[in-house]
DNA sequence: TGTACATCAGTGAACGCGCGTTCACTGATGTAC
DNA sequence: TGTACATCAGTGAACGCGCGTTCACTGATGTAC
């Protein structure tokens, strides 16, 4: 039909979805554009409105495959501790590094979109990606808290670390390349992994 | 000498800076342009640059008169409390309320404006005034620790629950409007005010 | 299988618009006498 | 105190530029026979 595959056109929108969800939590959702997002994915800007209906159309997909990346990162990470505690502590400690600092556009979208969706108006499609994003998150923390409390104490306790975690990172980011940007995520690492399960996290011998 | 008086002009240029740590707040670094600043001052956008070298310059100014604002706050809030852990309750209350949820503008710059800074280019004015205003209400935190830490562990703590903090206040304005929003302020609640503490603040007659 | 043709994904020029910054000009203010 | 004039804060048009979106066009693909 056009000078495309159709299987290339859906490999077209996949790779504009995703350079979208990559340099929307890098540069902000204005501080790309649609002639950006097209040529990440090889293409021209007069062929986005064949694929969305417009670039708040695209921000609320970029939003929702975003989440779904790390939603899996966080499952992954969670199963094969050997417990509750150890399945924090790796989530924990994977968060609060300093790569994960360095590397905005493969990050957490809590963080990385949470201003920009903030000033968003109320209408825009993003809303309801973001806070779907934000429960299927919290729904891997919630999960592992305990063992032993009620399901309302461990929602509560998942979105207390929640707020630390995306705390930390926003300011570490913002400060990034002084001392005090390490120094916030030890002092969240701190807070969220108490001492003991962190030694428990060495080889035992 | 111009159509306004010395006096005036010194007053032009303070209106611009309120208005630009208001709106700069609110909207963010490019959600604001020149002319939006001036006009908030009850001027036009010609005459930007008789007061600054650039836009950049007043973003620096405007984020240190933010945090200018936030730190007096902060400080009043702290005396006149009966012990350091009535302090911290204090400022931790009113700073997870709906009340600063819905005033960005007027509220603290490091959740208003962390993401704006780490997407600024590195050399940018902004990142000195940011990092000064977060070493201010750091100490601030850090003062009423304890009592009987020693500083390097108050100054960790400070950090831990100033990360808790912004990032719930970033995390219930992305979602203002739904319920987990206020589920997210009275979750970090309890994770830093103690129960003891909370009940301690109503009068006990 | 081979051919003729309709389809439509992608291109690039163009739309109106707002951006940060510059600059010739204005005219009330501050100063010199 | 009154007058003449130099100063410069503020104005508004203009600069080049990039934005989101539209649209006439292209030409390889998929289809009908």
């Amino acid at each position: 039909m056009p000078k495309v595959s159709r299987a290339q056109t859906d490999l077209n929108r996949v790779a504009i979805e995703e350079g979208a969800a990559r340099l929307f939590r890098e540069r902000g959702l204005r501080g790309v554009s649609v002639a950006n997002l097209m040529a990440a994915a090889g293409l021209t800007h007069g062929g986005f409105y064949g694929h969305f209906e417009s670039k708040d159309d695209l921000a609320a997909a970029a939003c929702t495959k975003a989440f779904r990346q790390s939603i899996a990162r966080w499952k992954k990470r969670v199963v094969g501790q050997p417990d509750r505690a150890g399945a924090r502590a790796a989530l924990f400690e994977a968060y609060l590094s300093a790569q994960n600092r360095g590397s905005p556009g493969t990050g957490c979208a809590l963080a990385a979109l949470a201003s920009d969706v903030a000033r968003e108006a109320a209408g825009k499609p993003i809303h309801g990606a973001y806070l779907d994003g934000l429960e299927g998150l919290l729904e891997v923390l919630q999960q592992v808290q305990g063992p032993g409390g009620d399901p309302a104490r461990d929602r509560e306790r998942a979105l207390g670390q929640l707020s630390t975690l995306v705390g930390a990172m926003v300011l570490a980011r913002a400060t990034r390349g002084q001392p005090v940007s390490d120094e916030i995520l030890a002092a969240a690492r701190a807070a969220l992994v108490p001492p003991p399960a962190r030694r428990r996290r060495t080889p035992s011998l």
